[in-house]
RNA sequence: GCCCCCAUCGUCUAGUGGCCCAGGACGAAGCCCUCUCAAGGCUUAAACCGGGAUUCGAAUUCCCGUGGGGGCACCA
């Protein structure tokens, strides 16, 4: 394998929720970095002023650390290629617009907003493609200097080659062949004396040294302007790598705001923000992620390090992907069976002390082994295993009977396991264990019968992890505390 | 409307001309195990979008359809 470190980045806006896209291409540029011992920025795009939100850019820090995807240089911890905001870049940029300027390849643009609205209106009308109209195209250098030191508003805009193609060169999709004449003057500056995104990325991504660009191919459209902005810099490209989008889970087109909803709904999130508190765990989202879009032939589950050492982009699919949350499921299940008990403990501790529960590390340590393989999220926890650390249990008084038969035999049965457990000299599972089965077997009743019956009455549900180890945790004096409870409420009914 | 991208089981994918009557995973179905729920084991059903062309040979190359997706902003 080559060995040549490579710089990569990932680049959000600060306009909305971190979602799933980001991670996923956080994830690649963050294996890719790791991989060839380079480094992962991250860099802020935040040049559209009117779209910021406000605290999503934070979001944007903790969603990354919580994946364990932790940039090497960004705008929190700095770098030596920084700043790594863009609103903290434009001198940058204004100076290289004036060298495109300045070498023929852009030009200031004096059309209004309204103007440039009317003459699209009217392209529509008579149905050609929208595109500028190249008024200020041939402006003499003079005049334009002139006009600006009047204090007119300009934009810069990219001369595009009006004929010929553009040959660009993307890793999985080979070369994209474009007409010019279907490529516009696009703007690089803006009015407001900040770049568009072509500019600043571009740019960036050469000040700053990356060496791969990964990113949606929602930018293929515009993936030629990139690569003649590089080229009229006269600077080296980097490779170019667009992945695919994300489809809703129908596969019918791609994730929308309805899915999103829809998705909260159901206990799942495409937000990054979401994926703890719904009880998923950074391993089970990054392999869950990792996997749309990458082809893994076999042994799909891994975590981080076993994804650096097998990554490649070579192995990168083209073709857009629906987004599955039962294979989220999956993913963070099999991740969390594989968690050490102290780990795992540590991790389902805060469901439960959320819920208000004292949780004793004694007892959540041996209660973990019973949990783990139970447990598909993280909050499973509860519905599992909040009896343990609670003093009394209230089950529903009719699940205290035993399948087939009635309040009064169920109580009788009941009153039975109290005698054989009181005559225990402890209660571990080794040593109840055999005298309950063999009062199944002469008592004539199923095992069912017996020990559902008993579950019930020591955790009060239905439904718990294996019994015997269960109340060998719960203890001999509230386990027998329990049974006897559950016997009275069974002979008042 | 124009441009671009994509196309293997329901879903994510392996497959880079013969190893493929197409492999893995999720999901589904069945069986085993079993104190509930799980986990685990075994088994089954399930796909190369259509048509041409190249070739001794095509899921794999090319062309044309069709279908899906993306883009056509002083948004990213």
């Amino acid at each position: 394998m080559s060995i040549k470190p490579a710089r990569t980045r990932v680049a959000p806006s600060p306009t909305g929720h971190a979602h799933l896209a980001t991670a996923r291409v956080a994830l690649y540029d963050y294996l890719l970095a790791k991989k060839t011992g380079g480094q992962f920025v991250l860099r802020i795009e935040d040049t559209d002023l009117k779209r910021t939100v406000p605290g999503t850019e934070q979001e944007i820090f903790d969603g990354l650390r919580w994946l364990g995807l932790q940039y090497d240089e960004g705008p929190d911890i700095g770098g030596k290629f920084g700043p790594y905001r863009q609103t903290e870049r434009r001198e940058i940029y204004m100076h290289h617009s004036k060298t495109l300027v300045g070498n023929g390849s852009a030009y200031p643009c004096f059309c209004t907003a309204d103007h440039l609205e009317k003459v699209k209106q009217e392209q529509m009308k008579r149905k050609e493609n929208p595109h500028y109209d190249g008024t200020c195209r041939n402006i003499d250098p003079g005049e334009a200097a002139r006009r600006i030191a009047n204090g007119e508003k300009y934009t810069i805009r990219f001369k595009m080659p009006k004929e010929g193609v553009t040959i660009a060169h993307d890793h999985v999709r080979g070369d994209i062949v474009t007409e010019n004449a279907q490529l516009n003057d696009y703007i690089l500056m803006k009015s407001d004396g900040l770049p568009t995104y072509h500019f600043a990325a571009t740019v960036d991504d050469h000040e700053m040294q990356i060496t791969h660009v990964l990113r949606g191919s929602e930018w293929l459209g515009t993936f030629p302007l990139h690569v003649n902005i590089v080229r009229a810099f006269g600077w080296e490209e980097p490779v170019w790598v667009h992945l695919s989008v994300f489809l809703k889970p129908s596969g019918k087109g791609k994730l929308s705001k309805r899915d999103t909803t829809l998705a909260a709904s159901e206990g799942y999130s495409v937000f990054i923000k979401d994926m703890n508190e719904l009880g998923f765990t950074p391993e089970g989202v990054n392999n869950w992620v990792a996997l749309m879009g990458w082809g893994v032939a076999e042994d799909d589950v891994m975590n981080l390090d076993q994804m650096i050492e097998r990554f490649s982009i070579d192995h990168l699919t083209p073709s857009p992907a629906a987004i599955n949350f039962q294979k989220l499921d999956h993913f963070n299940a099999t991740h969390i069976r594989l968690f050490t008990t102290e780990d795992l403990a540590g991790r389902i501790k805060p469901y439960f002390t959320r819920e208000g529960l004292n949780v004793s590390d004694d007892v959540l340590l041996k209660v973990v082994p019973l949990l783990r393989e139970r447990l598909v999220t993280l909050d499973d926890c509860l519905s599992f295993g909040s009896f343990f650390f609670k003093d009394d249990v209230t089950p529903a008084p009719e699940d205290l009977i035993a399948k087939g038969l009635d309040a009064k035999q169920s109580a009788a049965v009941a009153q039975r396991v109290y005698q054989i457990l009181l005559a225990q000299p402890d209660i571990s599972h080794e040593r109840c264990e055999p005298p309950l089965r063999a009062y199944v077997e002469e008592s004539g009743l199923n095992a069912n019968q017996v020990f559902g019956n008993l579950r019930v009455a020591t955790t009060g549900q239905k439904v718990s992890p294996p019994l015997f180890e269960t109340m060998e945790i719960i203890g001999r004096e509230k386990c027998l505390a329990r049974i006897k409870n559950a016997i009275e409420v069974l002979e008042k009914m």
